[in-house]
DNA sequence: GTGACGAATAAATCTGACTTTTTATTCCTG
DNA sequence: CAGGAATAAAAAGTCAGATTTATTCGTCAC
């Protein structure tokens, strides 16, 4: 699961890197190289490639005669999958999970309503085949099973809009609605109105109907922000 | 403006980014550390913080005896700011520029609904300034100062929409709105009618009308779709 | 033809010395 | 005492060489 795990540098990676975005060290820290290197015990070399990252994705700074310092969040790549993994890890998980709720909501009626114009028949086939899946597994709490194709089906949707921009947010969809069911809410069986809805959504898309589907996402994604006590826009 | 300037490891970096988005090296090449460190004369510890910086954004993967392969542009992170700003100065600029374009169309109207909730009453002030500065420089040909003024417009928005993924756009907005002034259309003074509904949506904002807000900022971003020749979904 | 073993290879890592830049301090001068 | 220039120090930046490790590919036996 974890994306950065093979290499020595990997590991520092895994370490430091939630222990920033967990805001351990507040803005303005300073941290140095031959320190860090020291405490996790690898070479200087290898403590400056794990810089270099966390510098491109502006959560620290590296100056000279100063050190690494640690930049405020609104600074942070926070479309780094790395880094919404990390923050997703932490303790500002449900600020984090409101945000990209509020994020799928804004991205994916659009993309709904694209795909419904440019899914191949393939694709077609592919969401009413995860939808089927998700209504078998509604019932008997067969979370995992649901799940799985839930987050199948807005892979789809989002792909098929043949904007790269939306297809990149699979893996964000993918990280919220797992969240959603392994830790905040859902204890039980999902709604059966939302199983209805992708059902139906599957339908628009197949039929072309963009607008339909356009709107038919705006209720999902409305349900989720309500999940949340998300006022709907 | 180039974020990565300082350093050896930038320079090298501001060479190789742009290759790679631009599709020199198709997929599946494979570079070898030592080639590169020969190639830009610096020495592999330098080439390796490279290869470690673009390995983060997935341009690229790098595996012990295999070398450096070059991954397939839809596993590129294409919301890292250095990505974008790589891809728009390379050859696909038009194709990138429409993939932006939608994007906003999805994010912004939702983004002022929420400003016109959340804002304070200083961002409301400094919205009507940027406003007022598009009108004073909506004739006449001063598209820079015209410019200045559109992206601090949509900055705020974004900002004050208080959630930290739109906020995160603003750069991104601003590099889209840069780019039509200075390369693809708008030739002469900007279209009156564009001017107008900033000004109708800073009030909107003021007013607290979210649900205007909203359908002000979808007929911008159509306005902005239709110069692209794109059917406003 | 399949499987296992081993050698070659190229990246990954470590080490330690040297360089450069930036900041702070000191000291000289007005 | 104040201002500024020279100086020192600190930390990142750079480099080259030695070592380690994992993968691939060829060979050989079964």
């Amino acid at each position: 699961m974890s994306t950065t795990g093979r290499g020595l540098h990997g590991r520092v990676l895994d370490t430091l890197g939630p222990e920033i975005t967990a805001g351990e060290y507040p803005p303005g820290s300073v941290l140095r190289t031959d320190e860090l290197a020291q405490r996790f015990d690898v070479s200087r070399s290898v403590m400056r490639e794990v810089v270099r990252v966390l510098e491109s994705m502006h959560l620290v700074e590296s100056r000279r005669r100063v050190g690494v310092t640690v930049l405020p969040s609104h600074e942070w790549n926070v479309y780094d999958p790395q880094v919404i993994r990390w923050r997703l890890a932490g303790a500002d998980r449900p600020r984090q999970l409101r945000s990209l709720t509020v994020l799928r909501s804004a991205i994916e009626p659009v993309a709904a309503s694209l795909a419904a114009r440019n899914a191949t028949a393939e694709q077609c086939a592919e969401l009413t085949e995860c939808a089927l899946g998700m209504v078998a597994n509604s019932r008997g709490h067969k979370l995992e099973g649901y799940l799985f194709h839930d987050v199948a089906f807005h892979r789809v949707i989002l792909t098929a809009s043949g904007n790269e921009m939306f297809a990149r947010l699979g893996d964000v969809v993918a990280e919220v609605l797992a969240g959603r069911t392994h830790h905040d809410v859902m204890f039980e069986d999902p709604d059966p109105a939302a199983v209805t809805l992708h059902v139906q959504l599957a339908e628009a898309v197949r039929a072309r109907d963009a607008a339909r589907a356009e709107k038919l996402t705006r209720e999902i994604t409305e349900g989720a922000l309500q999940e949340l006590d998300i006022l709907a826009p």
